[in-house]
DNA sequence: GACAACCTGACC
DNA sequence: GGTCAGGTTGTC
């Protein structure tokens, strides 16, 4: 579900109703989603204060006293959701943790995301996290052209690659080639520096005013408090197929890359 | 790379 | 009944 705005809207909102809290009580309610690897058990927060929460590429790390972090993947469909009162029954509530003055739940229809429990130096060697690429915000534009220039796969299969730039996903990765104007079928090593360049900025421009607008709800996503974002309005590629180009009126195409759905204008991108 | 798998639900 | 879904991972 979430890519780096929508993960970035979660972990603003949780840091400021929960950085600070004493964890009262800690539970999986399905194991299910538990990450493999993991080995501190859940018990183990009991008690601790939450230093602070981050977000790495599209992970979430609560930071706990003791040297332990959580680690969250929303995958699809997860959701991090605050509240004061227990939910009544969820079928699709697979986790809990209580603080001493909110709860917080894990909800996932799909079951793809995961919790795990770690110590600095298993969190040192996670799988995922580990392999991470940059996230974008810190790249400068040499670095980025660098990252992408000699790649010969489509420029949008390399956006979404996490190891080579971590936070982008199918939603920001048509947007960003949509406003950078480059057909996201197109060979990365065939863009040039300029070129390339230009959608360093995209990719900025896209996430930033996503960011500022709470992410995208096409589907499931809400936010730390059960609200849905407002980007979706401002979509130009993503989930367009057939419509009318913002921009030249063309119509919105729909091809499958990675084996995902991908929106591009004909006219506008080349 | 492409493709299936992991799951459930919405929609046609 | 079939198709599709903000992701990742393992197998051709």
């Amino acid at each position: 579900m979430p890519e780096l705005p929508e993960v970035e809207t979660i972990v603003r909102d949780l840091n400021s109703a929960l950085k600070g809290q004493i964890v009262k009580n800690a539970g999986f309610l399905n194991t299910y989603i538990k990450e493999s690897g993991d080995t501190p058990s859940e018990s183990s927060l009991c008690g601790l204060r939450l230093i602070t929460i981050e977000r790495r590429g599209k992970n979430i790390i609560f930071r706990f006293e003791n040297d332990l972090s959580m680690v969250v993947h929303l995958k699809m469909t997860g959701r991090l959701l605050l509240g004061k009162l227990s939910p009544k029954e969820n079928k699709h509530l697979h986790f809990r943790i209580e603080f001493n003055n909110a709860n917080l739940y894990f909800y996932d229809v799909r079951k793809f995301g995961r919790i795990g429990i770690y110590n600095s130096s298993e969190l040192a060697k996670h799988p995922r996290l580990s392999k991470l690429g940059p996230e974008p915000f810190d790249l400068t534009p040499p670095r980025f052209v660098e990252l992408f220039g000699g790649r010969n796969k489509p420029i949008k299969i390399a956006l979404m690659d996490q190891e080579i730039i971590a936070g982008i996903g199918n939603i920001y990765a048509d947007e960003s080639l949509f406003a950078a104007g480059i057909r996201p079928n197109l060979k990365a090593s065939k863009i040039n520096t300029d070129r390339l360049k230009k959608l360093h900025k995209s990719v900025i421009k896209v996430l930033n005013k996503a960011i500022d607008n709470r992410g995208s709800s096409v589907d499931d996503y809400l936010d730390g408090f059960g609200k849905s974002g407002e980007f979706q309005n401002l979509l130009m590629a993503y989930g367009r197929t057939g419509e009318k180009c913002k921009k030249c009126k063309s119509t919105i195409k729909r091809i499958v890359l990675g084996g995902r759905s991908t929106h591009y204008c004909p006219r506008c991108q080349k």
